[in-house]
DNA sequence: GACATTATGTTCGCTAACGAACAAACTTCC
DNA sequence: GGAAGTTTGTTCGTTAGCGAACATAATGTC
């Protein structure tokens, strides 16, 4: 048994937990350090493990036409990877790709079963996340049929700040292009308005935050739309 | 006490419900005419009731800089409107538009709350039709940002036939460009070359499917994908 | 230091869709 | 039968983004 003793545990759905609870997943929880790029679900493959981040964020991922992918969400230590076994569903629908590298807790889709049906708490913070990440992919239903590219992009920024807890990290423009469904030329173009305004500097795969406020204004509503309704559902 | 005896029920969630489970919802399950054009639930207002459709279906929209709303979800027979009261949440994410007039089986939130924690076929079946309506956004969210009007217009046509079970019903250009998040010159001008394939024929707020199969080539391949994945989720 | 590799910058012509405005046709209602 | 309202058709100039191709710059590797 691995024991998360290990690592320290910043997952913050599972600081949610009550005591007793906690106590009772401790046990059948193991570290897992993931890498970037590291691909947790395949679409339509079957789930072997349940993430807990503490550290890494992860993309979730929708193919059509059998090959262009675009993210509908984008998790981390506010949540968990595997969403669909908290709806009795060990399926997953997206692909999920590690964004940034770090350390999660995971179980084993056995014993979260076991854990889930007897775990008041867990199921309660974990149907609230189930809630909360559908109201995400929604906002990026419509985001993607509005807003434009820097728009997008300024919100994908500020929604990886927020999940890596820092001003700085790193991301190439390719990269970010596949999140965001565009052609890299785009968030060329994108970034280097960004740039000429002084919002963020960049080189060469690190972006870095240099005002937060404006790059609030040039991302679209649908950042803090978001955000809000994350920190009210925290906030009762 | 109104009893669901009057109308027949045709919802085929709850048709799938075992045998005791159902006898149980009966007595407070009452029947509800929907008009087209009632919003059963605001953007953020508390959630009364719970419905079931038999025969009428409901947009779900998001809005966005607090004006422009684009569906995100489309919901008929086969599933319930007010899938947050299963994840524990008594607060719509989204406005719930009727689309299609008809009838519905609806239940009040502290009935269904009951009945939600006593009836495990029932529980299994929301959690299942959660797990799907979270797929079909994620795959209007993928939709929105690569296929063109013609294409996501199709694709609407398609899922509305599924849910009215007919080739032809009402509705007006202006609206269906309200749905997809578009000007209605954008729909006309989609109409118009189905028309002129003879896929389509319209007439001020009608429209009839003449040749289903090149209508589901002329739609993305989003159609066929989410309804597949409900084909097999209830093939299980 | 030379070289391959990766990341960013720039250009081209083209298309889908935008906002705005107006015209025409069909219904409804008095 | 005429007026008012609703629905559909058409046009205008403008813009964001597309696909493709190529140029430059930074980094790692032997």
């Amino acid at each position: 048994m691995a024991g998360a003793e290990q690592v320290s545990v910043r997952n913050r759905l599972l600081a949610a937990l009550s005591r007793a609870d906690y106590r009772k997943l401790l046990p059948i929880l193991e570290p897992a350090t993931l890498a970037f790029g590291e691909i947790l679900y395949e679409s339509h493959a079957q789930i072997r493990h349940v993430y807990f981040p503490n550290d890494c964020f992860v993309s979730m991922l929708t193919t059509v036409d059998g090959g262009r992918a675009a993210e509908v969400g984008l998790i981390g230590s506010e949540g968990m990877i595997g969403v669909p076994m908290a709806l009795g569903v060990a399926v997953s629908p997206f692909r999920a790709v590690v964004q940034g590298g770090g350390t999660a807790m995971r179980m084993t889709t056995a014993n979260f079963r076991r854990s889930f049906a007897t775990s008041p708490s867990l199921k309660r913070e974990m149907f609230l996340f189930t809630h909360l990440l559908m109201i995400q992919i929604a906002q990026t239903a419509a985001c993607n049929r509005f807003h434009v590219v820097t728009q997008r992009m300024a919100r994908w920024i500020l929604m990886t700040r927020d999940r890596v807890n820092s001003s700085e990290f790193r991301i190439t423009q390719e990269f970010l292009a596949l999140m965001l469904g565009v052609r890299r030329v785009g968030v060329t173009m994108s970034m280097g308005c960004l740039r000429e305004s002084k919002i963020i500097v960049y080189r060469r795969g690190t972006i870095t935050i240099l005002d937060h406020e404006r790059l609030v204004e040039a991302a679209c509503g649908c950042y803090k739309t978001v955000k809000n309704i994350y920190a009210e559902a925290h906030a009762e």
